[in-house]
DNA sequence: TCGGTCATGTAATTTGTTACATGATTTA
DNA sequence: TAAATCATGTAACAAATTACATGACCGA
């Protein structure tokens, strides 16, 4: 059984979860996150879906009687099997270390600015931060509402984004110490 | 002045802190990063740089007396007001919303397990979280080596691993809780 | 002298991006 | 009835991955 990508894995959960749904529906999930990592555009996930399909992980079928020909895909059983074992890869360092903030790369190469500037950027930082863990806040659902995992996951996305806020503040407070 | 990508913008900043280096010790650079989030291989290096070339932001020269052929990269003044630029793209809530973590987003399709799973996912999850914050941790210079930011930079990476072992303990006991 | 690391690159392929193109349905 | 949203897709392009290929230098 081939591995398959990480955005597979996950417009996989998705349909999984929404099944059986339109791509433009698995879209619209990947769209509402807080995270902009993937774009989530057409030209990624129509013929991501087709991979899917010529891999026998889902199945799709036009319904006869919708004029507008909408395609409605649900995971398979082999589809399945793919899914858990995807998420079962957690316990591979290798996926553990696959990790990203753009946020925090920069700030690895904030020598290449002047003090004065390297205070905007902490600010800045700071602002957008917080903006963000703003929606991240917004998009835990409440208590009893939506799946165990998916308000599992949205409150990792929301810590993960008050431990950053509390380290640029740390940086803000660093910087200003060496005035 | 074209926007240049997040890996152009890393290897930008390595460049400019390394200068003059060979390519060769660039990727070692990406490669010693607890993330691998970029595989850093010579097929991405190379011709990124060559791209950075031909956009006037980073110059290259071999060393005539040197037989091996190095190629020496430094960063050109325009190379570095791109740097910068990308550097303070941070205020912008797009960038900041540029995150991505496998672990936690294989969390939230926990509903496609069994019980069972679960849990041994959150186990699994778990333990690679503890070793990755470990290496994360090593990865923070001590005090009063290397430069402010890379150390502010690690010391970031830490604090996020930290935030998720703290996550994925919440989880295991939110899982055991249900039985 | 042998293996490891330093060092540079290319080729084929995969994957994802932006932009374009079309049309049905719903809602104000 | 006009605008927004639902819905599907393609085309051109950009970027990154894996795998391959080569050779110099250094230390045991």
């Amino acid at each position: 059984m081939a591995a398959i990508t990480e955005l597979e894995g996950v417009v996989l959960g998705i349909v999984d979860s929404l099944q059986p749904c339109t791509a433009y529906a698995v879209r619209k999930q990947l769209l509402a996150s807080p995270s902009t990592h993937w774009s989530a555009s057409a030209g990624s996930i129509y013929p991501l879906l087709s991979r899917l399909e010529e891999m026998g992980l889902v199945s799709t079928r036009v319904d006869p009687a919708d004029r507008r020909g909408r395609r409605l895909t649900s995971v398979t059983r082999k589809g399945r099997a793919a899914l858990r074992s995807w998420i079962m890869q957690a316990g591979d360092p290798q996926v553990a270390a696959r990790v990203f903030d753009a946020l925090r790369t920069r700030a690895f190469f904030l020598d290449a600015l002047d003090p004065g500037e390297q205070k905007r950027f902490a600010e800045a930082a700071l602002e957008a931060a917080e903006a963000f863990l703003s929606v991240a806040g917004d998009y835990v659902p409440p208590p009893e509402e939506g799946d165990i995992g998916w308000r599992l996951g949205a409150l990792g996305g929301m810590y993960a984004a008050e431990a950053r806020v509390r380290w640029l503040r740390e940086v803000l407070a660093s910087l200003d110490d060496e005035d």
